[in-house]
This record gives structure tokens, sequence and C-alpha cells, in this order.
DNA sequence: ACGTCCGTGTCAGGACCATGTCAGCTTCCT
DNA sequence: AGGAAGCTGACATGGTCCTGACACGGACGT
């Protein structure tokens, strides 16, 4: 899952990162709200956790503006568990909120169950080429069949559905998949390139090797 | 991608400036605002990093001035983690910041960070003539054809792209293709025309050779 | 608590290909 | 004609990439 987080505190976001980056999600940090901006526009999220108090604005009033066209579930982190600051979120368009200070394992559970709320019921494919990836099922279809992905490779996927024919360099490719303090070799994601090669097989789409810059995603062939 | 490194201290903008170079980009120095101003007079940059204390003035001030005809992303390098530097960066108009000392990997980070959120959205393809060259895509495409291009042409391409019309010489081309301490004959660079203009030809585009000065890209002709 | 299974990341070995150099050739200018 | 500059086919090389195998650890069921 793609998360936004949106925190001016830096201490508390990266504690924040980490954390959920050890779930296996890849979340973008944001510290305040022009640059939450910036973020939106270049890439969609599941979610996004947006702070109340940030040096540009409040974060009510900026969910108040964007609600109409930002469908992403939100979760606000209120700074003290003021009855004005939480009515207020829900009213907002909030999908649900969270006092500072709060227990991680509770942000998760909140998370999870936000996503589950919102998941359900709307799913939506995309178009690769002629094929169907349904990144929320985690699944891609072609000519009857179905294969089902598993959590790197749908990750991976979509990193390429969402710049498709771009040359992805494998650098780029892991500040997607793994966390920035992550420990991980650039063959980590050669191997999973050629996992799911192997997988998305036959399904007209596949993944170019461009040597020495990264890979690059075709949809039109066979 | 080129790079605008602004920062006194030549001890720490040497090191900058070769581990930069080793990622193949092509980076220039200016050890004050004045002749910051002077670089940017001339050239365009896709990134420019900025330290906050310069003998003629402060970065901020000189950020906070520029902001308006300027949209080249901005990384300030601040001296130590004071919050008044901190706070200060991002109402400037810095895209991002980070403390001295850092990593240098953190910097290289923190640089594709901002690269990627400015860049990201648009996908920038560049006319060529009547040819389309998508730098991003690695491709050249004319007349319903497409090439492919590998990464030695394509820097090579994009070099051409910035300066079309324009001669420039082996040397400036080497000092664009190779790393400052490669050891590399001039004859690579003309091993690579060659190579670039049997993939490009029939493109609408054309390289041609100025005896004795160096290379031209003419976009006009068949 | 224990065992099993599955997803994950690393490693080593090997295949492959972009790369830079060279030598011989062509072209251009005087 | 002669020399200098540029072009190009061929080649060795080193780096990049691929893949089977494996160790590790978390999730899950019993």
């Amino acid at each position: 899952m793609r998360y936004l987080l949106v925190e001016d505190n830096r201490e508390l976001a990266d504690a924040i990162l980490g954390r959920l980056a050890l779930d296996g999600h890849a979340v973008d940090h944001a510290a305040s709200l022009s640059e939450a901006e910036e973020w939106l526009a270049t890439a969609g999220y599941d979610l996004i956790l947006l702070d109340v108090m940030l040096p540009d604005g409040d974060g009510r009033d900026f969910l108040a503006r964007s609600r109409a066209h930002l469908e992403t579930p939100v979760i606000m982190l209120t700074a003290r568990s003021q009855v004005s600051d939480r009515v207020g979120a829900l009213d907002m368009g909030a999908d649900d909120y969270i006092t500072k200070p709060f227990d991680f394992s509770e942000l998760e559970a909140r998370c999870r169950a936000v996503l589950r709320r919102r998941g359900g019921a709307a799913r939506n494919q995309v178009a690769l080429g002629q094929a169907l990836f349904d990144p929320l099922a985690g699944t891609l279809s072609h000519a009857g069949r179905t294969v089902e992905l598993r959590n790197r490779e749908l990750r991976l996927l979509e990193v390429f559905a969402r710049h498709p024919g771009q040359i992805l360099s494998k650098t780029q490719l892991m500040d997607r998949l793994f966390a920035q303090d992550a420990d991980v070799t650039e063959n980590a994601i050669e191997v999973y390139v050629g996992r799911l090669r192997r997988r998305i097989d036959g399904m007209g789409v596949r993944i170019e090797t461009v040597r020495g810059l990264g890979y690059r995603m075709e949809t039109g062939g066979p």
C-alpha cells in the first residue's frame, strides 16, 4: 500500500515512516500542505495521514478544500484530544482520527480498518495493454487467464503501471519498494523483475531491460 | 542531470562535485551568490544545491529574491540543525533541506526525491524537428517509427537537444558523458556520434561535423 | 509451543552485451 | 600530394544482468 504522511514534526514523522515501512508499505512524507499538494499531484495514494497543525495552514481546511476531487481515505492526526479537533475532523471528510500521542499498533489498526472499509466498496481496475490489472485484488487478467501476484511483485507492477513506457532505474524502483533505510541490494530488484516477468509472461505486458539505465514496461506487442 | 552547487567551502564542494559526477551528473560550482547568478544567467539547471552561509549574503534571502522567476528546484544546505535555519528554508521556497554534516547517499536520495516530485508529473517529450524525443523513455519517434537508444547514445542526444544548432566540442561532450577522472579518448566521441547517427538516420534529425571544432545538431532538413 | 509453509532477500556462477580502443580507411584542406 | 581530422568495422573486456539455490523469518494452523 502507498501512504502519504503529512506531518511537520520530523521526529514523529520519521518514527511513523519507519514503522509503516516495516509493514511493507511505501510511505512518502510531506512536511507542509504545499508539499503535500505536490506529492498528490504526482502520484495516487491509498491512504493519507494528515496532521492538523501544519506550518502553512490547518489540515482540516486543506481537507475540506480537497475533498471534492480527492477520494483517497484520510486519517487525521490531532494534536490533543480536544473535542473541537475531533468533531471537526469527521465533519471535514476524514475517515477516522487518532490523537497524539498514540500507539503505533493502534495507528496500524486504524489504517487497516479504514482501508478495509473503503476498499470493499470501489475496486478500480487498470488496463495494461490488453490485460486488466487489479491492484487491490493483486491480480492480472488476460484472455480469460488470471494470475495472482505476491506483495512485492504487485507493488513493482504498480510502479510500472504508473509510468508506462518510461525507463525506471533500479534506484527509483528501490525507493518505491523499500523503506529509505532498508539495506537492500539492487540485485533484489533484478530478482523481482525476473519473478514478475515469469508470472506475467504471455499476458500482453512485458518488462524490457535497458542496460545500464533500468527497466521499462511495454504494453503494445504480443 | 545538470546541477548547480553554491557552496563557499571548497573542500566540501569538491567532495560533492566528485560524488555527483560519479552518478553521471554535470555539476557546476559557484562559490558565492554573485557567481551563482552568473551561472544561472548562462544555463538552465535541473536542480540547485544552495548553502545558507555565503561570503556575499544569505542563501535564503537569495532564494526569496529569485523564487519569483526561478522554477528550478532547490535543496538548501544548512550549516547546523538550527531550528531557525530549517524553518526558514521551506518558507523561502526551498524544496528540501539537508543539515551538515550529511551522508552523500542521503544527499543523493534527497536529490532524487525532489527531482521525482518536480519532474514526475509532466512527461516532457521534446520536439526535435519533426521527430519526438522522449528522454525518459529513451526513445526517438518519427513518422510512426520508433528507435530505442542506449545509455551513451541517449545521454549524447540529450546534450545535443539542450543546445540545438550549437557547436559542441568533443571536449565539451566528453565532460557531459564521462566522469571527470575517466580516462577516455576523444575518439570515443567520434564513435558514439557515428553510432547515434546510424540509429537516428532518416528521423529528421542529423548531426553535422564541424571540422576542427566539434559537432552540431540540425533539425531542419529531411 | 511447535512445525510447516510461504514470501523474501542474498549469493554465486554464468551468459550476454554495451563499451572504448585500435587500425586502417576516407575526407577535407592547404 | 601530403597531412590532419574524422569515420568505421572489428574486437577484447569488463560490467551488467539473469537465474537456480539457499537461508531466514514471519504467518498460520495444529
